[in-house]
DNA sequence: CATTTCACCTGGTGGC
DNA sequence: TGCCACCAGGTGAAAT
């Protein structure tokens, strides 16, 4: 499901719903994906900690844990002593339920809360990854690469320079830029009129300034509409998104450009389904 | 090191 | 209805 703006929704979320909330207890599932961090070692560090914030690094959910009987857990000052890092792969959801609702199939971890509330954990695929960082051992949570919503001009077309890769691939590599994923991809070469297949290392300053100012928009929208539903993705109280009405490539083989009505081609970009105008995007 | 390919999973869809 | 091929928002390991 989940790129950045749709990670930054289910984020935004839970931490609007759960902040200052105290972990009462944990259940996880006996398949072994999902855990990058054993399911033990979670249980002791979230278990009796208070959620101090919620928020999203990359396509990473970060969750802030204070002590239980800290200072400022409200406005998220507390110390944080160790943070929950949730990945949601293809298919994962983050979920706050009240307790009565029924557990889903393919939940993988359950936090019990204070209020009664719990949250779940879901991913049908398994691609999804739960890890654990004890802040007393080293830095907080930084992710891979740079951050797609603030990175400026001259830091966006460095990232590029000399690489024999297409702009698509580049755009895809998360220790470049972190949040990006196929459709972003592909919704912003569309609005910045460049074909995926070209070489990153040769576009001009002045095509990546248009794609750099076409992603920033595009995942600004998208997160005013609370992401792209697909197929699974949702957010913390499992309502779609609906920034899907808004694509004008992504999953639209063969319909006209909305632009210049020429039929959207299919092809494949580092292995992954990439769609384009061939009129609009040279 | 840079780049490409493929495996990891389940489920939905569309053709026959 | 059933079966099968193909497709899907993700990485990360292995090969080149």
């Amino acid at each position: 499901m989940p790129e950045l703006p749709e990670v930054e929704t289910v984020a935004n979320g839970v931490d609007e719903r759960i902040r200052g909330e105290r972990i009462e207890g944990t259940w996880f599932s006996s398949h072994r994906e999902p855990f990058k961090a054993t399911p033990q070692a979670m249980s002791e560090a979230l278990a009796g900690r208070r959620i101090s914030r919620v928020y999203r690094v990359g396509k990473h959910i970060v969750m802030d844990l204070a002590p239980d009987a800290g200072r400022g857990i409200a406005d998220g000052t507390a110390p944080v002593e160790a943070q929950w890092i949730v990945h949601l792969g293809m298919t994962g959801r983050l979920l706050v339920s009240a307790a009565a609702v029924p557990v889903p199939p393919h939940t993988h971890a359950v936090l019990e809360l204070s209020s009664g509330r719990e949250l779940r954990f879901v991913d049908a695929r398994r691609f999804g990854r739960l890890d654990l960082r004890h802040l007393a051992a080293g830095e907080g949570f930084a992710g891979p690469g740079h951050e797609p919503l603030t990175i400026g001009a001259e830091e966006f077309a460095q990232l590029f320079r000399g690489r024999k890769t297409p702009i698509k691939a580049a755009l895809l590599n998360q220790k470049l830029l972190h949040g990006v994923g196929n459709i972003y991809a592909d919704e912003s070469l569309f609005r910045a009129g460049i074909r995926p297949t070209r070489m990153a290392g040769r576009l001009t300053r002045a095509q990546l300034e248009a794609l750099r100012v076409a992603l920033q928009a595009v995942l600004r929208h998208a997160i005013s509409l609370g992401g792209s539903s697909v197929s699974d993705y949702v957010d913390a109280d499992g309502v779609a998104g609906f920034f899907q009405l808004e694509h004008r490539v992504y999953l639209r083989t063969g319909e006209p450009c909305t632009v210049c009505g020429t039929p959207i081609t299919r092809t494949l970009v580092a292995g992954r389904g990439t769609h384009y105008c061939p009129h609009c995007q040279k």
